[in-house]
DNA sequence: CGGGTCATTTTTGAATGCAAAATGTCGTCC
DNA sequence: GGACGACATTTTGCATTCAAAAATGACCCG
């Protein structure tokens, strides 16, 4: 019998699983951008002790989910429309790097695993639903690329763009544009076309940022 | 008076200070990749004690420099010459969306100091200097497109990348080569012809992580 | 009634202490 | 001579403790 498959957060150190369990609560938009994290109260929420919380803090803030102001405590990362706009931009150069590794590296798995979640991708359940199984679909283009060092910056830049969500929902006439420019993603990756899959991967993530950074202006304006 | 500028290694916390110590001492090389990271000994030789040494521990992790292995203590990270493909790889994406745009935002004083940095890199001394400014002019590039993310991740792999150095030395072959480089992005960073200088830059990384993936390949045979 | 100062409380940063896991040592047996 | 196993030692992971810095609030003065 195979093992039951822990997930990330109830395997390995305490430190580590805090990580994860942490940054879950922040992608979740539980603590709203800016707000502060008392350590005390979090301790009482896992049922841990400082010491592990803070090496999770540390972590955490390294990766760009929270910020550390010395003595004065730690608070969710404000998301600020013009490190919005850089997120959207590096991730712009990993979506090309994609696309012109993975159309020429994935194996018949990965061709599977991708085709799986775009068509999972094709019956739109709730809105929240939507945008893991989009997640998953990108990922999944990332993991066929075999570069782990992209891949984990992928899924940081990923995660980080997540957290927008809870500021700007999503835009239905923008879900349905992105249906399209699925297809045509599918389209280049099928005919392991690099430089088509590089541009359309490229152009989608623009599209979504662009779309992104008008909501976030409009509902600062 | 201005502040007197302290080095990062001097300012915020305790724990900051020991993250950027320690990252100091593995890229002078001074533990072999591999090798075992004693706690106690490192908090002898910082004087601090094992809490915030434990913390920059987990970040130095998470930034790629040391392994952890739970209930086994860290290590350098082994130098793995598939992740160094890897590394090399993600780098050349990040080259090419530095020149790409670089050449269309470097301001006046971005442009005179990767001018000033390129001439720096004229004259060479030892090795271990020509290193540095190598790391210089190139970061140059990279602070000239105005975008922290990207200049935060370029970071982190040009220090992982650097680490090379002592496992393979600088080939003096590769050095002469690169010169003739560097006059071709600066040629195409004056004329701030944007595609030109991505495909030299990219070009420049993937050369020198071939030059650098033959040696390693030859000395582990 | 508002602003400012000082004492009190809370919260953070780091050191210490303790239990569990891993490592090393020695002796035994084959 | 080498493999195995019990014991002692070391090292790690986490909880607890202590000191210093920031936040809070009471009080006074204008």
């Amino acid at each position: 019998m195979a093992a039951p498959a822990l997930s990330e957060a109830e395997t390995g150190t305490l430190h580590e699983q805090i990580v994860s369990k942490l940054r879950a609560v922040l992608l979740n938009g539980e603590l709203a951008d800016g707000t502060r994290i008392p350590e005390a109260q979090l301790c009482l929420r896992f049922g841990i002790s400082r010491t592990p919380l803070r090496e999770a803090l540390k972590v955490l803030a390294a990766e760009g989910f929270i910020e550390l102001r010395p003595n004065r405590g730690s608070i969710v990362a404000p998301i600020d429309p013009v490190e919005v706009g850089h997120l959207f931009e590096m991730k712009g150069a990993l979506e090309q790097m994609i696309g012109r590794l993975a159309a020429v590296r994935a194996t018949p798995e990965d061709a599977e695993r991708i085709e799986r979640a775009h068509a999972a991708l094709g019956r739109p359940a709730d809105p929240a639903a939507y945008t893991a199984l989009n997640q998953d679909f990108h990922r999944a283009l990332a993991v066929a690329t075999h570069n782990p060092v992209l891949l984990q910056s992928y899924d940081n830049l990923q995660k980080r763009v997540l957290r927008l969500r809870f500021v700007v929902n999503e835009n239905p006439q923008r879900v349905l544009e992105s249906f399209g420019e699925h297809e045509g993603i599918m389209v280049a990756f099928r005919a392991r076309a690099r430089l088509d899959l590089a541009e359309r991967l490229e152009e989608h993530n623009r599209l979504t940022g662009e779309a992104v950074m008008r909501t976030l202006k409009g509902e600062s304006a």
